[in-house]
Formats: C-alpha cells, sequence, structure tokens
DNA sequence: CATGAATGAGGATTCATTCAT
DNA sequence: CATGAATGAATCCTCATTCAT
C-alpha cells in the first residue's frame, strides 16, 4: 500500500512477513547490502547467496529497493521503540543518556547490518523517493536525544556551554560509527565499547 | 608512481598536472563524488557539469578510477603533512591534539567535497587496488594521533583509563563525520565546531 | 484436434470444456486480451483477474497461446456457421451482403473482446504456428462474401465497375474496425450503426 | 523538453535531427515495429539490422519508446499539415473529400511503415504518457474531415440522411486499413484504389 | 582538445512455465 | 484445484571506455 508508482499495485506473494524463506533472503540481502554497499551489490550477488536465480527474488519481493527498505523499516522501528522505553524507564537524564549509548552499542553489535546500511547509504537513501520514512524516523530518533540533553542541562546534570544539537551529532556518529570497525567476533567487546564511549563523554580526556 | 595495473599502459597528454582544466575538471569530479558518490556519479554526469562529452574526459585522466585517486591523494598528502606539522609544533600533548581537532575542523570546512569522499568511500575504496595509498596513510595518520593519546596519558596530561585506540577512533568519527551535516555556509561556524568538540572532549558533558 | 507442436505432449485435467471455471477463466482472458492487447496482458493480470495465482491456470489450460487459441476458434467457428445460414437464407445478393453486414455488427455487439482479439492480432496471429485456422478461417469469409458480390454483380444488383475483392476489403475494414469504437452501452445502438452503413454502402455519399 | 519523467532530462547527441544515422536507425525501427508490432520488436531486432549492438542504440535515442514517439510524431505532423493544405486548396466539400481520400492512399504508399505502426498501435498508445500528441493530432484530423463533411451536408452535395461522425468513421476504416494488404510492390496500384474507393463512396455500390 | 559513434559487459526486471505439496 | 517457490530466457537500459576524425 505504500507503493507509490502508478502502474502496478500488485503485492508479491508472501508479503505476510510470515516466510521463512523470505527473512532468510532479506538476511542475506542486508549482509551484503552492508558489505559490498547497496548499489555494489547485485541481485545476482543475493540470489547467488541464497541458491537461486536472480529472477526468482522477484517472487518474494517487488525490486531490489524494496529490499532495502524492509530492511531499514524494520531496524529503525525497533530502534525507535526501544529508545523510547529507555528514556521512559530512566530515573534522571544521565542515566537516560546512558542508556541510549549502551543500547547503541548493542544495537551495532547485533543488528550491525542493518546498522551498516543506514550508516552508509544515508546519502543514496535521501534522494529516493519511498525513503522518506527513514528520515522521518532520524528526527525522531533525534528528538528524543536532545529532549534529554536538554532536560540534563535544564536539572544541572549536564553542562551548559555546550550545544545539545552538536553534543548530540558528535555522540551519535562517535557511536554509530564504530560499526565500521567493530568486530562482533572480535576481542573487544560491545559493553566494553560503551563503557570507554561513556567515561569519555562524562569526563572527558583530561586528567585530574 | 608507475601504474601498477595490468590494464592500462597508456600514456595521456599534457598530464603535467599543471593544466587548468585538469583542475576545474578534478573539481567537478570531486564535488560530484562528495554528492552522489563515486558509483553513483557517472563519467558522464561529471562531463556534462563540464560541458564536454564523456569521451573528451579521456583525453585528461585515463579512467574514473584515476580521478578518484588523485583527488584522493592530493587530500591524504596535504592533510599527512599538515598534521606531522601540527604535532611537531606543539608543546605539549594536549596542544597537539587540540591542534589536530582545529586542523580536522578546517581541512573539513575547506575541502569538504575530499573529506566527504574519504569519509564515504572507504568500504569501496578498501576493495579496489591501486588504493593501497589510501589505507597506508590512514595507518599514518592513526599513527600519529595515538602517539599524541599516548605521550599524553605518560605525560599525566590524559586520564590512565581511557584507551587511546578507541579514543582515537571515538573522536576521529565525530569530528569527521561532521562533513557529513557540516555547512560552509551555514551561520555555524568551523570554528566554533571545533571550540564545542574540544570542550566536549576535554572535560566531559557532565556538570561539575 | 490433437496437439500438433512439438513441445507439450502433455494432458491437462478437467478439460471437457464443460468446465464453468474453463469458461470463466476464457472470458477474462478475452476481455483483457481485447483490452491491452495479447502480449500486454500477463497471464498473471489473468490471474489476478480471476483471483488465483498464474500458475494454477496451468491447471485448466496448457499455455497461454492455447487461451488466445480457444477464444478465436470458438468465434469464427461461430461466425462461419452464422455467414453461412445468412447467406442460405437470403433470396437475392442484396439482401445476403445486408444480412452479413448487419450480423457483423451483432457480433461486434455480442462478441466484441473476441472480434477485437481478431482485429488487432492478425498481425501476430499471422506468425504463431497452430494458428492457421484463423487464416483458413478468414479465407472461407473471404469467399462467401465475395460470391456474394459476384453473383450481384452478375444478377446486376451491384455495380460493375466495382471490384468485389476490393469492396470486400473496403467494407469488411469499415464494418469490423468499428470495434474500435462502438461502446456497446452507449447511446449508438448497433443496428443503428448497421443501418448507416449500410445505407452508405447502397447508394454512397453523395445526394441526389 | 517533452519528457516528464523527473530523473534525467538529459538530452542525447544528435538530436538536432540532422543526423544521417539517426534517421537510418528511425527508418529500421519503423519498419521493423510496423512489421513486427511494436512491443514485439527489440531493441536488439533493430541493432543487429543496423549491424550494431542494442546498447548503442542508446547513443541516439534514449529510449525504444522515444523512436517511436519520433515516428509516429514525425508522420502525423506532415499528415495534418497536407491535410489542411488539400482542404484549403478545394472549391468544394466534394473536391476536399476526394482529395483527402486520395492523400491519404498516398501517404499509404509512401509512409506504409507510419501508417501501419499508426494504424495497429493506437491501443497501446493511448495508454502510455508522452504520446497524448497522437490523440490530439487524431482529433485535428478528425476535426478536418468531418468540417468537410458537415459542409458538404449544408451545400446540399452529400446526403442529409448520413452521419458525418459515422461516415468519417467508416471511411477513415476503410482506407486506413488497406495499409494492413496494400502491397507498394504489387500489381495493384495506390491510384487505383483510391478511385475505387471514390467509386464506391461516392454512389455506392447499387447499380442504377 | 573535443566530437560522435560504437563497444561489451553487466544490471534490474519481467514473464511464461513447471512442479512438489 | 490451488499454492508457492523456482526456472531460464529474454528485455530494456546503463555505463566506462575506445577510437577515428
Amino acid at each position: 500500500m505504500t507503493e507509490s508508482t502508478t502502474k502496478k499495485p500488485r503485492k508479491r506473494p508472501g508479503n505476510g512477513a510470515g516466510s521463512a524463506r523470505r527473512a532468510e533472503l532479506l538476511e542475506i540481502a542486508a549482509r551484503l547490502f552492508a558489505t559490498r554497499g547497496y548499489s555494489q551489490t547485485t541481485v545476482r550477488d543475493i540470489a547467488d547467496e541464497a541458491g537461486i536465480l536472480s529472477g526468482s527474488l522477484y517472487h518474494h519481493f517487488s525490486s531490489k529497493e524494496t529490499m532495502l527498505e524492509e530492511i531499514l523499516r524494520g531496524f529503525m522501528d525497533g530502534l525507535l521503540e526501544r529508545f523510547h522505553e529507555i528514556v521512559a524507564g530512566a530515573a534522571t537524564p544521565r542515566e537516560a543518556l546512558d542508556g541510549l549509548v549502551r543500547y547503541s552499542f548493542t544495537a551495532i553489535h547485533e543488528q550491525q547490518a542493518a546498522v551498516s546500511l543506514y550508516q552508509n547509504e544515508i546519502a543514496l537513501l535521501s534522494r529516493l523517493p519511498d525513503f522518506d520514512f527513514v528520515e522521518e524516523n532520524s528526527r525522531r530518533v533525534e528528538a528524543i536525544w536532545i529532549a534529554v540533553l536538554e532536560e540534563g542541562r535544564r536539572t544541572g546534570d549536564f553542562r551548559e556551554d555546550l550545544q545539545p544539537a552538536l553534543v548530540y551529532r558528535f555522540v551519535r556518529d562517535a557511536v554509530w560509527s564504530s560499526v565500521r570497525w567493530y568486530n562482533p567476533d572480535g576481542t573487544m567487546r560491545h559493553d566494553t565499547l560503551a563503557e570507554q564511549c561513556l567515561l569519555l563523554l562524562h569526563t572527558g580526556l583530561l586528567a585530574g
């Protein structure tokens, strides 16, 4: 129903998201998109990995773009929801902020492909129609973080000489960019990462 | 710099790097690469913008990849050199670090296209031969920053419970990612950005 | 009628031609073929309209082409038979011709889809094997009309300076082409059409 | 400038219609479109016939559809203009009508491919955007003919009991449909065809 | 320096058809 | 009877690149 083309609002089978095959294919696609980049990944790459012919993918998805959309939508909706819960369950702005940061690293750990995708393809996404939801979602996430930062400034938890909008951007980029170098199977654990990040964020690099 | 690929042992005319047309074309290419992404930019896009036919580009450059290489090499060589100077001229690790951060924002301001390119196309670049220089250069930059961070830890300027490798990555990503949202013509000036960044980096977000 | 193609020596279930579902499907197919053109109509279009999956169509018909064939054969056999009756029951060539024309408009009214199909897809049909019957049938129809026209010339009913073969073609095309613009549900009735056509055919456009 | 897609209003080279190669290719395309039908003709068919690769066609035309458009536009514009001249130069409605009919057969003779295309692909065309000009042009042609027919009725040259709109359609279809069976290289000449057609149109089939 | 014509290797997508369940 | 997953071939189109002029 979100199809905006005038031609064929014909839905593909198995759109109920219940198809196991569908989920498998999406996972493969997410991994490849994340690794090679969306436009460097061909539908044949995906199909090959799935052991089928490229044309057969179109039994499940109406286009390559649709796959990307579905992956991102799933990730972003979940993220937003979780962020809401975290903030709602936090007693103080500081607790809220820490929760947001910690969960971000968890998301990077657990959904590396989707995070990578989001991190790397924003430029592309902003030019695609049907992807307004990405920007919309980003705006909501930003609103959550900035609300926390401003609340903390009001309560005196956070410093007054730092602009929330800038802090948000610096923190966001520092945190999410780690998806590019973090290795889920390496020795550096994601919670260690979170703690180091929080240490730096809380009291800075300077000693004493 | 000899061509290492097996493909094109072909000479290009007027490659004295002094050609004004060449510089113009590179600038156009850099801007387009940065805006649309390298693989989303066609040689025709570049040629169109330059007012010539796509085939004519090959009078100046032997391939699209060559253009990318030249843009990046120019940027990275300059950056590395500047970083060296900054560290060499700094009295303390803290002064060095601040200088590195400040200059990074200056570079973002002055060479937005090249920075964007570097920021967005690393994934692609790592798979291309002929682009080892990028990784090599990145390694050297990293070495400079980490040396500063470690020195600061030794001198007691910087805290001991933060791992230099991680601090480097967090700071690097926070700083360079700003190229994605920084507007050189906007009201927010790049030196303001640098100061806010340093404020946060030095003593953190928490009040008191 | 045995299948003459080398392709599919395959039996289809419930082909007794009596199946109600079959008739339904054929009607849908005829309508779509007529509206969008045979090659612009996909088996999925037909299946969609019928509320089943495209693969399921193959329970009823061995191919898309088979559907076309069946539709056309039904129409053309009926038409030829009716033309025979009309001529046989006519007292004079003129009466025969008028009957042929009138019935043609009736057929257009009642079997618009099949007539459209025949009218629009002849070019395609002539290249398909298994569709010789169309040309064969066309030849027989032509023979009937031309016999009437020649007989009329002999009896002095029709003018001598008009070549029957040409008159047949002009009349045929004028009559059958009306399927493209005739609207069965509009205010212009098919018998009015027939009378106007006959008026023009009989004594021409010039006054007095 | 007529491109309605939002993507690339980039014009192809040689749009000046002056390219000889372009004209050659259009002629080949017209012939194939007319013979096999537009959608049955592949770009490779055209390229093969031209002795180039299919992709090379896109150096000259931005799409298969564009080729069709150009062919039709050229034909229809010329036709309309000629029709205007004919009517303007005719002393009486009858003379005008005869001129229109005669020229139509000439057009069929000289531009068989374009006429065929127009005759056979109207159904398709009406669904394509960018092809409104076809309907627009058809409306104008119809207006010309009907004006002549009505004028003739007023002057008493033509009968009063025939509706101009219907006469137009019958004549139009009888005339233009002949493109399907007329052979420019055969023994039946196009002017003979015109005379026979006019004979029938003027005073009808009935003797005396 | 630039044009204009062409190459050739893909790339996404469509679609009739098959077949196990 | 119908589903749902898949095939395989074809289709339109893109794009970096070459090269004679």
